[in-house]
DNA sequence: GCCAACGTTGGC
DNA sequence: GCCAACGTTGGC
């Protein structure tokens, strides 16, 4: 099993919008090395957080499940999509999305300020200088310790 | 809105 | 295969 954190922009969807709909594809991965990470290390059941970015207060806000193998992401084929991408065809896909089902909220969410002051956390991909990728593995005791930071009184 | 850092593209 | 130019990401 691995530990997935995956980030997205809450004004395109967050994870309120994911606790409306239960269950949604994680569309528009554009990045070859985050597709391989889906196609090859992704497993069902695997938990993940889902990670606010480019917004207000970038930090971690709640847990999800993978629940799908790696698949063709559609909307690469749709040229009316924000994220179409002409080199990939239903023959043959470029690009794959999972599926991801809502698990629950952060009662504490971990902002990414509080995410730096530990010295537990430095080696988080998501800390290193100039990491772009929006989906990264962490550790056990990486997640284990986040998830006691949201457990915690505010 | 700024800008540092990185990935991708494409000319050569 | 190099590398400059460009586009994107994402914190601040």
């Amino acid at each position: 099993m691995k530990y997935w954190l995956m980030k997205n922009e809450p004004d395109d969807f967050s994870i309120d919008d994911l606790e409306k709909v239960g269950i949604d594809h994680w569309d528009g991965i554009r990045n070859y090395q985050v597709r391989n990470f889906m196609r090859d290390e992704m497993s069902i059941g695997d938990p993940a957080f889902f990670y606010h970015s480019n917004c207000k207060v970038p930090g971690i806000y709640g847990l999800m499940e993978i629940v799908s193998e790696a698949y063709p992401d559609h909307t690469a084929w749709n040229p009316e999509e924000h994220y179409h991408d002409p080199r990939s065809t239903p023959e043959s896909p470029v690009w794959l999305m999972v599926d991801v089902k809502f698990v629950r909220k952060l009662d504490n969410p971990v902002t990414l300020r509080e995410l730096r002051t530990h010295p537990e956390l430095t080696e988080m991909r998501i800390l290193q200088r100039g990491n772009r990728l929006s989906v990264t593995p962490l550790c056990f005791e990486h997640w284990n310790f986040i998830l006691g930071l949201a457990g915690r009184e505010a």
